[in-house]
DNA sequence: TTTACATATGAACAATTGCTCATATGTTCA
DNA sequence: TGAACATATGAGCAATTGTTCATATGTAAA
C-alpha cells in the first residue's frame, strides 16, 4: 500500500477495489450465471436431469419416473429447455427429451462430491 | 423388451423403471444437492463468491465491492456459510471471509463456459 | 370426422426468498 | 465505563417460484 492510496477499510484501498473489479465478470454474465444455476436449485428438475443422464425419455415416462404429474413436468421441462440444458425430438404424439449439454454431468458430479464430503 | 414385461408408455417398462431407479441418488441427496445449487442461483451471492476467489475480505469490504449494504451481505454470507462454501476468521472487530471449497472455482468456470456458448 | 391420447400453457395460490429496518452482540479505544 | 465501530439477526414486506387446475394444441386411430 503506497502512501497516496485511500484506505476504504480493513485491507482494501481504492486502487485495490479498482483492480479487483476488472477481474470480475460483467453484470450481465453474473445475471445469466445465476439464472443458469437456479435451474439446478430445484429437486424436481434435478430428478429429471438425473433421469435424462440415462437416455432419452418421453414426457409421460419422465413424469412416472420423477413421480410428478404431467403438467408439473412440462413446466419444468420448459425451464430446462430455456436454460438450454435439454433438447427434444418430436415423434408422432410424443416428445422425447434428452440432455443437451456435456457440462451437466460434470456439474452434478461436483455437487454430489461437495455434499458428500 | 421381453414378453412378460408391462409397458408403462413410450419405451419404458416396469422392469426398466425399477432398474433405472437404482441408479438415482436417494431423495435426501437430491434435496441436499438442490439446496447446494440454490446458493449459486443468486447474483449477490455469485458476486461475493467471485470476489472471494481473489482472497480474504472483511464484511465491510465485501459490501463495498458487491455494492450492497452490510446487512444484506451478512445475510448472504450466512447462506454461504451454511452451504459450507465459505469459511471465516475473526480478528478483533472484524470477520474475514474466504472460500472454503476447491470445487467452487470449477463450478463457476463450467457455468461461465455454458452461458458463453 | 370424431374420439382418445400426448403434451403445452395460462391463471391462481401458497410457499419461499432477498432485501430493508431496527436492534442485538461483541470488540476496541478513549 | 462508555462511545464508536464491525458484524449478526429477527421481523416484515414485496417479488419470485413451483404446483395445480382448467384448457388449448396437435397427432393418430377408429
Amino acid at each position: 500500500m503506497t502512501e497516496n492510496e485511500i484506505k476504504i477499510s480493513c485491507n482494501l484501498t481504492e486502487n485495490d477495489a479498482g483492480e479487483l473489479r476488472k477481474k470480475f465478470p460483467i453484470e450481465e454474465e453474473i445475471q445469466d450465471l445465476s439464472e443458469f444455476f437456479k435451474v439446478f436449485g430445484d429437486s424436481t428438475r434435478l430428478r429429471i436431469l438425473f433421469l435424462l443422464k440415462e437416455g432419452e425419455f418421453c414426457v409421460h415416462d419422465i413424469s412416472i419416473m420423477v413421480d410428478m404429474n404431467q403438467t408439473a413436468v412440462s413446466h419444468q421441462l420448459k425451464s430446462l429447455r430455456q436454460a438450454r440444458l435439454v433438447k427434444y425430438r418430436k415423434d408422432g404424439k410424443q416428445v422425447f427429451y434428452s440432455l443437451n449439454d456435456e457440462h451437466i454431468n460434470e456439474i452434478l458430479a461436483i455437487g454430489l462430491r461437495h455434499i458428500n464430503e
